[in-house]
DNA sequence: ACCATGACGCACA
DNA sequence: ATGTGCGCCATGG
């Protein structure tokens, strides 16, 4: 089943670019404009009833940890290397690679 | 209608 | 700076 707010959360993952990530706290900031939804934002993300069709690995924690994949992290990680993204020690600089809306 | 869970975030010690 | 605990929203059973 895929709801109004879930189908949010996607449309937003596509809107970032490729070689740009962004956070489940950006997402939950752009959506409503409050931030306290990120749990439904990972929620959200975790059913992800279109997988690899949606680009939810561009999603990560607002830490800049890669955070968790149901493909597992290590996907996850390779696919946004594969995006010229450089990540350390599974951690990404949000600094240069953060997509904001 | 209620309880429990989750790919998280933040505050506090 | 690091570790622990609590809280948030939406969804599913």
């Amino acid at each position: 089943m895929v709801t109004i707010f879930e189908q949010k959360v996607y449309d937003l993952c596509r809107l970032v670019p490729k070689g740009k990530v962004t956070t489940y706290r950006e997402i939950s900031n752009a959506l409503r404009g409050r931030g306290q939804i990120y749990r439904a934002v990972g929620n959200a993300l975790n059913k992800n009833p279109f997988a690899p069709q949606v680009p939810c690995h561009r999603v990560i924690n607002s830490n800049g940890f890669v955070g968790g994949f149901v493909y597992g992290t290590k996907s996850k990680i390779a696919l946004l290397k594969k995006e010229g993204i450089e990540i350390k020690n599974k951690k990404i600089d949000l600094k240069k690679f953060l997509f904001r809306f």
